[in-house]
DNA sequence: CATGAATGAGACTTCATTCAT
DNA sequence: TATGAATGAAGTCTCATTCAT
């Protein structure tokens, strides 16, 4: 539990390359500002890391290893597929919520960059939307889910979602209190379950 | 109506930009890259172009507009809700699949640049994304929609979906035949206002 | 005759190059010091050279050449073999007399450059040594030359003659007047001819 | 006469200078470089050297220091000319092939480097050149040797035949076997003593 | 003696933009 | 309009050297 007692001056640049990255984006953010951000001297960062790239790619891994590990125990757990999807959705919307920067990062400078970082570390990405597609199939072979929907299609669409939301938030064109991301949470996963369109009286699948 | 005689080397510019930011990516193509592609002479961009970013901010904004306007004649139409949302997304993915280049520099280099021309272009991007909520707001009044889903947020949802897609497709994570065209623009609409859990017997609001 | 009437910059910052390599050396000379020596912007520099390296390449390739065919002209010559390796000397010593500093840069940078550019022109070095070795061997074939001399062998005690003369004249080590540039001509090949012990009376071949 | 019965770190170092040395070349090798080869901590080159050239420069004077005494012992040897100059052939072409990479960074980094160290040793590298070009005064003195060659000129075409020698193994453009340098070693010493045209019958100087 | 983290000046290269023709 | 040479600021990465432990 106790941290490294040595003062981690390689935390210390990731951390404020998170902060710098967050704020001037990953392409105007220079190396320098890096290193005056964590309070090291500039030769310091490429005695850590091989290159600026490294950095960010370490930073998406990191993490993103964490998001894949989670998926994958909420799709083994024993509540309902809805309730996975709203695990999911919970697990990313909370790590927005506590570390936004790293989450803007992420989603800004990897995800979504056709062109560089997103292309490098599509197979990592492929997994963890794998996993929301595993977990809407699973929930299809049990018949707990309509089955003429494309599970891929329906993570793309989850996905998608998240993304936006996140997006919004990042943008600040959406509110951002507590309470906005709690609303949020459930109203995601009430679109994507139940959909937009009014049921009819008993609604609920008679048991 | 009549398209300017002489050899528009304007346009030829423009056209060129498109097909190298899909290619390069935005910030990895060089001005010069695009005046070899348009078979111009380098100078020739800054005769038409005040700068390179000049040239995606048009290329945005020119296409964007149409978004706009079509959404908003869907709006105004008389059709039901469901399709006026199956209208914006079959023109976004009719988009695409006529112009996937420049499709692709949107969406990549604009619509998801939060640090850069994403937040030069906010309000337009907002425009667009505010139809599709008024669009299901239209529809909560008359009852047509849930009343319990916040407009935005489903208007988020319906975009982060598309989008998402359109980035499946960038990646080519997803196939892209004719037929996938085709099939997502039914599934979208159908995931987003049928929901993934099944209904009852008596799917249908009773008419 | 006449040169291009238009301010060549690129003659001009090859010949830069050559004053700055051969004052600071290839290592120490920055390419701001060519620039400014060549009194255009630094950028310019790049405009006509893909890297630091390619001007030295260029500078190499460039002159070697005239020697490796200078060489093939006196090879096929109607001289005696004495006076084709008086030829090829006069060639080097020459060069140097009238570009010291280029000479100096091809000689320290390039063809004594093991770890380097030696090494990237070692096919066009060895073009030149050959000729001089197949100098050798045609005369030793007509019996002009001893035979027990391996001519490659004969080869590189004269280049390394005639380098070491260069590297002497370079160092400042050896007087470079007219008259010694002379005389060196005369007793490279004397010595590598004659030798350096006594011949008896009658040294001459009977004829 | 006992080494140090401690592992000797510094010439450890130094060894592992030459290795690296030799390898890249002085200027690609990183300290840091020759620290791993050494097997011994970053800084600890910089307890026993104060800088990256006085590795160098130590590598080259210690090793320089022993030709020159070699050269002066076989000076005032009572053996012929030939055989002095042949002692001199000898000494260094065993150096070579004892220590070959301790030579080939001695010629490459230190005596060919125009620029830099060789204008530095440059009196250790002329005493050494001296030596020869007495030997040869002597000789001429004696009557030995040919008395229209100057001394001085007969040293550079001996060391210009036995660097570019050297550097012909080094560059490994010219066989390296055992049987290779003490032909070697011979046909230096005839090629300079001897001349390359052929001499009449009785060749031999009468005793 | 030994370690290796920390420092920071320096150099190459890139490329958007300008400008003379 | 059209050309492409010319400009120079900016940024990444390297690596010798220093220093605290």
């Amino acid at each position: 539990m106790a941290q490294a007692p040595a003062p981690d001056k390689r935390r210390a640049i990731l951390d404020a390359a998170i902060t710098v990255f967050a704020r001037q984006g990953f392409h105007s953010a220079r190396v320098s500002d890096v290193a005056t951000e964590a309070g090291v001297a500039y030769g310091l960062v490429y005695h850590y890391f091989n290159s600026k790239d490294q950095m960010l790619n370490e930073l998406f891994s990191e993490r993103w290893a964490l998001l894949v590990e989670a998926s994958q125990e909420i799709r083994r757990s024993e509540v309902s597929p809805r309730d996975k999807l709203a695990g999911v959705a919970n697990f990313i919307i909370e790590s927005y919520r506590h570390e936004p920067e790293l989450m803007k990062v992420i989603i800004v400078e990897v995800t979504r960059a056709a062109n560089s970082f997103g292309r490098t570390h599509l197979p990592e990405i492929r997994k963890a939307y794998d996993l929301v597609a595993q977990i809407v199939s699973d929930a299809q072979e049990k018949g707990e889910f309509r089955d003429d929907v494309d599970p891929n299609f329906a993570a793309m669409v989850f996905y998608g979602a998240i993304e936006q939301l996140l997006t919004g938030w990042i943008f600040g064109s959406i509110p951002g209190t507590d309470a906005d991301y709690e609303r949020a949470k459930q109203l995601v996963i009430e679109t994507i379950c139940d959909g937009l369109e009014p049921r009819p009286v008993g609604d609920a699948v008679p048991g």
